[in-house]
RNA sequence: GGGGACGUAGUUCAGUUGGUUAGAACGCCGGCCUGUCACGCCGGAGGCCGCGGGUUCAAGUCCCGUCGUUCCCGCCA
């Protein structure tokens, strides 16, 4: 006995008139009564059998109980279609299986929901993941995402990484995200925590002495989720001894090319953009800017400096800047929505959005022309590059607000014109982030990116004096808009470790008792070294064109953390709570 | 923690200014059908309109609450 004497998707015309096996569901049943045609698929893809009566009857009684995606095997003979009869949209269709004989291997229920609905609700379809994996959009998905990581293995392995694994069960860490923390039985009262990245292990084997670290990893980290974040995800994490900023940047571009080149056939431009984190916020508002449309920021505080609009001048005044950018065609929006532009502006902290519309003819019309004189009109249209037709926005406030409102208008102008070619890929760098920001709610510096990335050589003197202005080695790679990867240069001297700690406000003591592990490994010799971290799903999402992380992760959590394949997470018995030397808190809710 | 949107048949949706017995498509069940490929034709079953409360002569429809999903803000070194 045999299963298959060839994949579904395989059977070809040069195997007409030859005996044929093959097993899988049945994706489609189409029943002349006499006469029945089945769809059979497996994971190569289908083939079409036939069931004629009058060459095996007992072949057709099974075929007419069968019920879609039941599993079922064929024995028969490959047989060329009559030409009329040749489906073209089929890779099979040229052929069909006649059937001999046929068999129900496992019968599958009605089903939850068809496999060819478009917008099932996610729950059911996760809850019911067996089946929605069945489908062929993620079966491609989970194929590119096979595809992903085999070349990146091939890639590293080729340049002399070592695929090293770290730990599960690790240490609970201060700052960043909220740990998930795992109650340890041999010590209650203490905790393990789960990695939220393998950071400090692959500085490790650095200063261990094995140069080139990466590891698939899962990283997990108790945050809200968004619809490209999820509680558990999975980074690409890499490492590299005695190695410079710009050759891990290289590294980085030399894979996401061969991954676009071998996945999507897409040759992509080289170098990458690089630009600084100042000049990102200046120019587009953030630090992850989008590149595939202009709507470019311009600064017009000087322009606007001793302007009769008051609050221009006023906000110049204050040390605060006047920025704009021109959007294409806006200048046919209705009062209603620059009314809703403006409220946009207010929920981004802003104060409101001045705006000039450009007639098709060049005039200008607007609520505050009035008070700008000829020159400061003429200089903020060139300045932002508007063409008749075009609108003006300016925002007008402290420049972190002013940041912040245009950043956020910029995405927002953009989906709302379509402005992005779909199918363009803008990869960046963004490079020089700052090494501290200041936290205002806990009044203290904190790390930007995190407490082990180094400071820029030249900066260096003025961590305590002056941390706000030190540069870092930090560095995002930024796709579309998407950060996709993050990663540094990192501290490899005791001494400056120390440094950092101290300026976020650790006492010796809190670090050595955080740290101790990291700092005893700094004082025998570490290599300069850093690394990067590319997020795997978000690269699968771009490779695959979907805006939800849970198109690209097989079994997926909802909101709240909810699982419905497996309804976790499910109560502790109160068993296990005494193992672990835990108290049974009240539930949280009752069912609706 | 906060805000927006959504919640009606197994699935995706419609349901008018509140007004007879809540509809459609697909799926399911039964029947017919020998070249279909989203097969076709005929018939049938299937509804706590998320849940609770309120307004009203009358609520799928209006109001309040709640639960769930989703997107966003906070958060995510």
């Amino acid at each position: 006995m045999t299963y298959r004497t060839e994949h579904c998707g395989d059977f070809n015309e040069g195997q007409i008139g030859t005996d044929a096996i093959a097993s899988g569901w049945t994706a489609r049943r189409r029943d002349h009564g006499g006469l029945v045609f089945i769809d059979l698929r497996d994971r190569s893809g289908m083939v079409q059998l036939v069931i004629d009566p009058e060459h095996a009857p007992a072949a057709l009684e099974v075929a007419q109980a069968i019920r879609v995606e039941s599993v079922i095997r064929a024995t028969g003979k490959v047989v060329a279609r009559a030409p009329e009869t040749v489906n073209a949209n089929l890779s099979t269709g040229a052929i069909e299986i006649l059937v001999d004989t046929l068999e129900e291997l496992a019968p599958s229920d009605p089903l939850p929901f068809q496999l060819d609905d478009e917008g099932v609700d996610e729950a059911l379809r996760i809850r019911h993941r067996a089946l929605d994996l069945r489908r062929d959009v993620m079966r491609e998905t989970q194929y590119v995402r096979t595809m992903t990581t085999r070349l990146i293995r091939r890639y590293l392995e080729d340049r002399g990484f070592w695929e090293l694994e770290t730990p599960i069960l690790t240490k609970s860490t201060p700052e960043g995200a909220r740990d998930f923390v795992v109650p340890a039985r041999l010590e209650p009262g203490s905790v393990y925590a789960l990695p939220q990245s393998p950071q400090l292990f692959k500085q490790l084997f650095m200063m261990g002495g094995y140069e080139r670290y990466y590891q698939i990893a899962r990283c997990f980290r108790d945050e809200a989720q968004r619809a490209d974040r999820q509680l558990e995800f999975t980074q690409l994490d890499l490492e590299m001894s005695f190695v410079t900023r710009d050759e891990i940047l290289e590294l980085t571009e030399g894979l996401y090319c061969a991954l676009w080149q071998e996945i999507l056939g897409v040759e992509l431009p080289r170098p990458f953009p690089r630009i600084t984190h100042a000049e990102a916020m200046l120019r587009f508002g953030s630090d992850k800017p989008d590149l595939r449309y202009g709507l470019e920021i311009a600064d017009v505080s000087a322009l606007v400096a001793n302007s009769g609009f008051s609050v221009f001048k006023g906000a110049v005044e204050k040390g605060g800047a006047v920025r704009a950018l021109s959007c294409p065609g806006a200048a046919a929006l209705s009062r209603r929505e620059l009314d809703e532009l403006a409220e946009f502006a207010k929920e981004w902290g802003g104060q409101g959005l001045a705006y000039l519309l450009l007639d098709p003819s060049g005039e200008i019309r607007s609520p505050i022309a009035k008070f700008l004189s000829e020159d400061e009109l003429a200089g903020i249209v060139a300045a932002t590059g508007a063409q008749p037709g075009d609108a003006v926005f300016l925002a007008a406030d402290s420049p972190a607000v002013v940041v912040r409102v245009l950043g956020a208008l910029r995405p927002h102008l953009a989906a709302r014109y379509e402005l992005a070619d779909p199918k363009a890929w803008a990869m960046l760098f963004v490079v020089d982030f700052p090494l501290f920001g200041y936290d205002e709610n806990e009044g203290r510096w904190v790390a930007e990116h995190h407490m082990f990335t180094a400071p820029r050589a030249e900066d260096e003197d003025r961590i305590e004096s002056d941390p706000g202005s030190v540069l870092s080695e930090a560095y995002d790679f930024v796709v579309n808009g998407s950060e996709i990867a993050s990663g540094s240069l990192r501290i490899n001297r005791p001494e400056l470790q120390e440094r950092v700690f101290r300026t976020v406000g650790f006492s010796d003591e809190e670090a050595e008792d955080r740290f101790g592990f990291l700092l005893r490994a700094l004082r025998f010799g570490a290599p300069p070294h850093g690394g990067i971290a590319p997020g795997i799903d978000r690269t699968v999402m771009l490779l695959v064109g979907t805006e939800s992380i849970r198109d690209v992760i097989a079994f997926p959590k909802i909101a709240g953390g909810f699982d419905p394949l497996t309804d976790a997470p499910s109560p502790a018995t109160p068993e296990q709570w005494r193992d672990l030397g835990l108290v049974v808190p009240p539930p949280k809710k009752q069912d609706a």
